[in-house]
DNA sequence: CGGTATTGTTCAGTGCACCGACGATTACGA
DNA sequence: TCGTAATCGTCGGTGCACTGAACAATACCG
């Protein structure tokens, strides 16, 4: 009787939303390569030597859940991990050319997957798409450090 | 040189999106029962007596994953699980009465949190959200099943 | 210089999400 | 009616995602 309009609740119609990429990544862009994964590497494309961490931090991932996304990229050969030898905590980051290669033709698939992911919207939507979603991220992930500092304190 | 912008991939975001949901909802909702979980109980004070993989199709989840999330409210005494004394195959699945106050006890937490969530956000602007979301992952969704017929076959 | 705090990584535990394969049960058709 | 097909649930395997705790290395401060 006091049932709810799950379509009305963001956090359902976002796990709804994601489950569909999923889906149609596994058709039309990979099966080994999985979506987090692919933007590791892009991550390390554009900022080649990155340790864990940041790279965390670029792709929003949690530390734990970076590491096992790096330790099967490892795996497979798509990326180098050295010692850093001014900080010996860290692990600087480093495609291999497989890697590489494997970004570059992945970077191909998805952009023809987006376009049919996002095809039931008008462009000008699209647009509203991102932006709306982006500002509802943003936000909520700024609810989450309270006591980032906007400046730096004196 | 060839990193793309990930701001820019649907996917990415909609990652982004239920994590963030997903971090707002344990500090808002319960760290207890999660957001799917919910679902589940939200189908089933709906339409009390469904099977399993009804339930599943109701929230949009797969055989597998509804068995474990069932099992694990199962486990905490929110539901009873009967099999169908019309069809062996099937669960009937009812709610407790522990459940039933889980699921009012949470639907006023909820509620608060999709305020919070959507805060940054215009009103006009929270059902445009709504409706790109789920026209893209409706048609998304529609993708994986081509065969199943618009109208049924004569 | 030495001790404490911070930082980067790992590990254990829980939960969601998919696929493919399997056994049990029911439905259908020859 | 009897055998094949479809359906429901389970199981094993892979991968994402978070928390909290442990460990090692570095940084900072008295």
């Amino acid at each position: 009787m006091a049932a709810v309009d799950l379509t009305t609740h963001p956090g359902h119609l976002a796990r709804r939303l994601q489950q569909a990429h999923y889906l149609l990544w596994n058709t039309m862009v990979s099966e080994e390569i999985t979506s987090p994964q692919f933007a590791v590497l892009n991550a390390l494309v554009a900022e080649p030597g990155l340790d864990q961490r940041t790279v965390g931090e670029r792709v929003g991932l949690d530390r734990s859940t970076i590491a096992e996304v790096i330790s099967r990229l490892g795996r497979r050969g798509l990326l180098d991990k050295v010692r850093d030898p001014q900080d010996g905590r860290r692990f600087l980051l480093r495609l291999t050319d497989d890697g590489l290669r494997t970004h570059k033709k992945l970077t191909v698939r998805t952009a023809r997957m987006n376009q049919v992911f996002l095809a039931p919207l008008a462009a000008d939507e699209q647009a509203l798409f991102f932006d709306l979603i982006r500002r509802v991220a943003d936000a909520a992930e700024g609810l989450r450090n309270p006591s980032e500092p906007l400046v730096a304190p004196s």
